[in-house]
DNA sequence: AAGCTATACAACCGCCAATCT
DNA sequence: CAGATTGGCGGTTGTATAGCT
């Protein structure tokens, strides 16, 4: 069954010949592709616009970088989709001269393969062993419109949110402390992560349980990203009630890092509270009654969040650049998903 | 050398959203 | 405003080729 475009006349399948190939070069080189429909004709090919669309794309666009991947690659597509998800245009824009098509076919022939025999999921970047506990079935989870996703959209104010619920069934299955729904408290709480010695290796890191150890991902992002893994962070740490500044390892205008460690401020979670007279950190009482921080200060550079617990809280992203498919995808895998019932809600206009 | 299998990757299919008419 | 068209995307299939028996 073909195409809209190509339904109507009598198009050639299959493999491309030299011969089309140089037509559709020639036509595209003089004239630019224009609308795709109207190329085949024009050019005088028996294809329709839309193979006469990927052709170039895929094969023919001088732009294009053949031959194999390289290491560099291979790493930063693990690290990209580790992210994204199957999002192969957004994960190829990360790699110049790639083409969707090329990441997927190399994911699905070679990297898949390799995550797999290397004991990983390649859908959740996790431990088989660990995955299949968990079920498999919120592995591809990254549209934050998806019954398992921690976003919900708001109909009366059209905005996306995430329910604080969501946050609090996590940290309190992470949490040593029982869960309180008393909020009356203006501690602000600074918890330390405090995690089993265990090791997560994965193809190009190693996620280290070891406290002060800083572990990086190597491969580069885009500007663009920026604000993902600020906003990587962000979440993470929020979803901790920790005020880990130093956990971004990100620098505008150099290679850009992901510092993974801000992963685990969502675990093995041991309290601590910020005295205000010498400024020292100072562990919490276990018996003391767990409290949620009604004041939480996320400092990312410049955006600074305050939550008020139980309160729907504006934060400051530019929402143009908020990615919600990435933070959904970033912490569904890290295991922030719980039912949907959101009482307590931080919301954004979107 | 022939047949079979595995692999890589080019191309297609179907869906969706944006745009056009 | 509705239907048609188009571009883009991810999943899947088809095919050439290498390697093995």
């Amino acid at each position: 069954m073909g195409h809209h475009c190509c339904s109507k006349q009598k198009v050639k399948r299959g493999l491309w010949s030299p011969e089309e190939d140089e037509k559709l070069i020639r036509h595209i080189t003089s004239h630019g592709h224009g609308c795709w429909s109207s190329v085949p004709k024009l050019a005088g090919l028996q294809r329709c616009g839309k193979s006469c669309r990927l052709r170039w794309i895929n094969y023919l666009r001088p732009d294009l970088r053949r031959g194999s991947f390289t290491e560099q690659e291979e790493r930063t597509i693990i690290d990209v989709h580790r992210i994204l998800g199957n999002r192969w245009a957004q994960i190829a824009k990360h790699l110049p001269g790639r083409t969707d098509n090329e990441v997927k076919n190399f994911w699905n022939s070679c990297i898949k393969k390799k995550l797999i025999a290397q004991g990983l999921d390649p859908n959740t970047h996790n431990l088989l062993i660990k995955n299949k506990t968990n079920n498999s079935t919120k592995a591809k989870t990254h549209h934050h419109q998806d019954s398992t996703s921690v976003f919900t959209i708001d109909a009366s104010t059209n905005k996306e949110v995430i329910s604080m619920d969501h946050i609090k069934a996590t940290l309190a299955s992470f949490s040593p402390f029982p869960h309180s729904n008393n909020n009356t408290t203006s501690t602000t709480c600074n918890y330390t992560p405090i995690v089993p010695n265990i090791e997560y290796q994965n193809p190009t890191f190693i996620w280290s349980d070891q406290r002060n150890q800083t572990v990086t991902t190597t491969s580069q992002f885009q500007t663009s990203d920026i604000n993902h893994a600020i906003t990587q962070n962000s979440m993470l740490d929020f979803a901790s009630c920790s005020l880990m500044e130093s956990s971004t390892n990100i620098r505008q205008g150099e290679t850009e890092y992901i510092n993974e460690n801000s992963m685990w401020h969502g675990t093995g979670l041991e309290p601590t509270t910020l005295n205000p007279a010498n400024g020292t950190e100072e562990l919490m009482q276990v018996q003391q009654e767990e409290q949620f921080p009604i004041q939480t200060k996320f400092c990312d550079q410049e955006d600074v969040y305050k939550v008020n617990h139980d309160q729907t809280v504006e934060n400051t992203f530019d929402s143009s650049n908020f990615d919600f498919d990435f933070v959904d995808s970033t912490l569904v895998p890290c295991g922030l998903y719980t039912s949907v019932n959101s009482m307590d809600q931080i919301s954004w206009d979107c």
